[in-house]
DNA sequence: CAATAGATCATCT
DNA sequence: GATGATCTATTGC
């Protein structure tokens, strides 16, 4: 119901322009929330980068000192001093050697926090994303996982601290909001406080990096 | 289905 | 020198 389908050989659920239309940017202030809040308001949004774009789903919050799972608990370092600057920044950080993970800074400049994006709904560029993953099985497994969408977007440390209310990596707000339930869990992946529950899902969606 | 091995390197100890 | 906010392929039931 979102949209007519202009190209039959498309897969996308919506058309780049159309995809314009039927989002605006997001302001600076909107990132400007305690972490958890950010989190949860994610959900839903859409994540663009290019012309490749897909509906946020998944996040995790990454808290301050006391969150021993979290980059910035311990400290400011060349790698995180992102995370205690202003709101509404990208964290990107590379990890087992293979992965980007993007993050989004939450809290006041000078308090650490942010948000990692752990799963996308693809919507717009799907064929080009096919093909930076190589991936020809279902739609919803091209980008439900941290390291599949940065892939999928093609989004790597060089948008280390690139702002996402404007700019080529960016994140939109609906016109009209969808519709959905939010799902609070224990974040995957971690070892420190894994039992704080700070992941958050869009109920029952298929592109859920893990089913509940 | 579930469990596990292997890939591969920036970061911090 | 060990580890990690991951993913894929493969093995085994």
């Amino acid at each position: 119901m979102n949209a007519v389908r202009k190209n039959k050989d498309s897969e996308d659920r919506l058309a780049y322009s159309e995809l314009l239309a039927a989002t605006a940017p997001t302001d600076a202030a909107f990132f400007q929330s305690a972490t958890e809040t950010l989190a949860r308001k994610l959900l839903g949004c859409v994540l663009l980068h290019h012309r490749t774009a897909g509906t946020i789903v998944e996040t995790e919050a990454y808290l301050g000192t006391a969150d021993l799972a979290a980059h910035a608990s311990r400290g400011r370092t060349p790698r995180t001093q992102v995370i205690f600057g202003p709101p509404g920044r990208a964290y990107v950080y590379f990890i087992y050697g293979m992965y980007e993970c993007l993050n989004v800074v939450a809290e006041p400049e000078g308090q650490a926090g942010c948000v990692l994006i752990r799963a996308l709904d693809p919507l717009t560029g799907i064929a080009e994303m096919r093909q930076r993953r190589r991936w020809t099985g279902r739609v919803e497994g091209l980008a439900n996982g941290p390291g599949k969408l940065t892939q999928a977007l093609a989004i790597g440390r060089e948008q280390y601290g690139a702002r996402l209310d404007r700019g080529a990596l960016s994140i939109r707000l609906w016109k009209e909001t969808p519709q959905f339930e939010v799902d609070a869990g224990p974040r995957i992946g971690i070892r420190e406080c894994v039992d704080w529950p700070l992941r958050f899902t869009w109920r029952g969606h298929p592109a859920l990096s893990r089913r509940a």
